[in-house]
DNA sequence: TTTATAAAATTAAACGTTTGATTAAATCAA
DNA sequence: TTGATTTAATCAAACGTTTAATTTTATAAA
């Protein structure tokens, strides 16, 4: 049992792995049982199939996600402070596992996923309203300007999205990223940088 | 010779669509015979093969948003209003022709297709260097205060690239936008308040 | 503890299907 | 006729999944 289940997350990070760098079409079961060092019926007898491993992995990173955003939220303090604490908290987490965001990032857009799109789109809305009560809450105290808040809270999670995707596509293609960006998203530096550069985005736009 | 071209122009329209909404792995050359009205052998016969009609779809995009933001920043205006008119430029015609920003959205994650790469990378670094220059007019000038010049690049490509795509996402998968986002990608009142949107947001960051 | 039995995990091989590409023959225009 | 275009048929390779057999682990009776 304990051995299952190690084998069985193994699995899960190998797949997160390869569907994140080569997609997930190009990615062959055998190709995820040969790198995990599993047989490639086992990925029917544990997940039933392929793109059930792939909903699998999204809601792994799911539940984590949305706990460690939770956890940012509920902080008792002003909204600036929160709203700072739940884009740190997401940036660093994205950072440290940017494989499931780069999958939903290609893979949302593709028509022929539906559980794959809910999984995704119902992690979104929890997120998003979360922000939307910050900002609100922002509004109400008159620290923030009243604006179109659903747009806003799109931009935010698409800058988001893809600064975390490009930057680590940038990293894993071995570009000159110094010169290309002079950023490397590896870089503690540079990840104090985004995330500084994030954050004054947002305030800036919703300061009175 | 008229017909040929106007064939081969019709197979790359029907491919671009397939590509970008089932992606390009899901897609098959079959399929796009089919919906083309031309037999299987003529996309090797005039693309030589699946992945260079990929890149084709690209290029012939890229020729003419290129094209666009360049008489978009030739302008002689004042920094101010040549960024607004190259953002507008940008979002106008990404909104009338998602098809190859939602492919390169999807493909430029894959490990897999440098050709493709490239061409994109090329084009994001010609549109980089307009804005660019933009940029450092205002800074130049007063207007615009200092700041990482390519921190924001990045952003506001970002921005427009993932807007441009959820919401065609969206759509295309018939979800409520008015509940989601209420916002219509296909209504010309919310292409407009996504342009000052887009504007205002990077204005405001980059005013003293 | 040993032995018998059932359940779970794992394997190699094979399944039928689909893929992108190619072929050689047919058609057409000049 | 000649060369470009178009077709149907065909190709080998690769795909996700399933199968049937085997090994390992867990359970229970003696």
């Amino acid at each position: 049992m304990q051995e299952t289940t190690e084998k069985k997350l193994h699995i899960l990070d190998v797949a997160e792995d390869l569907f994140s760098r080569n997609g997930f079409d190009a990615t062959t079961t055998r190709e995820i049982a040969e790198k995990s060092g599993a047989n490639v019926a086992m990925i029917s007898y544990y997940f039933g199939s392929k793109e059930n491993l792939l909903v699998a992995i999204i809601e792994r990173f799911s539940h984590a996600i949305l706990s460690i955003l939770k956890d940012a939220y509920e902080i008792d303090s002003d909204p600036q402070t929160r709203m700072k604490s739940i884009l740190e908290s997401y940036l660093n987490y994205s950072f440290e596992h940017p494989g499931p965001i780069m999958i939903a990032h290609r893979e949302l857009g593709v028509n022929m996923r539906p559980a794959l799109r809910s999984t995704i789109q119902n992690t979104h809305t929890q997120a998003r309203e979360m922000v939307n009560d910050i900002i609100v809450d922002g509004q109400k105290a008159g620290i923030y300007r009243q604006i179109d808040v659903a747009l806003l809270i799109q931009s935010i999670g698409s800058m988001v999205d893809s600064m975390v995707n490009e930057l680590h596509n940038l990293k894993r293609s071995g570009f000159d990223l110094c010169e290309m960006n002079m950023l490397d998203i590896g870089d503690e530096k540079d990840r104090m940088k985004i995330k500084h550069f994030i954050i004054e985005m947002v305030e800036r736009y919703l300061k009175n």
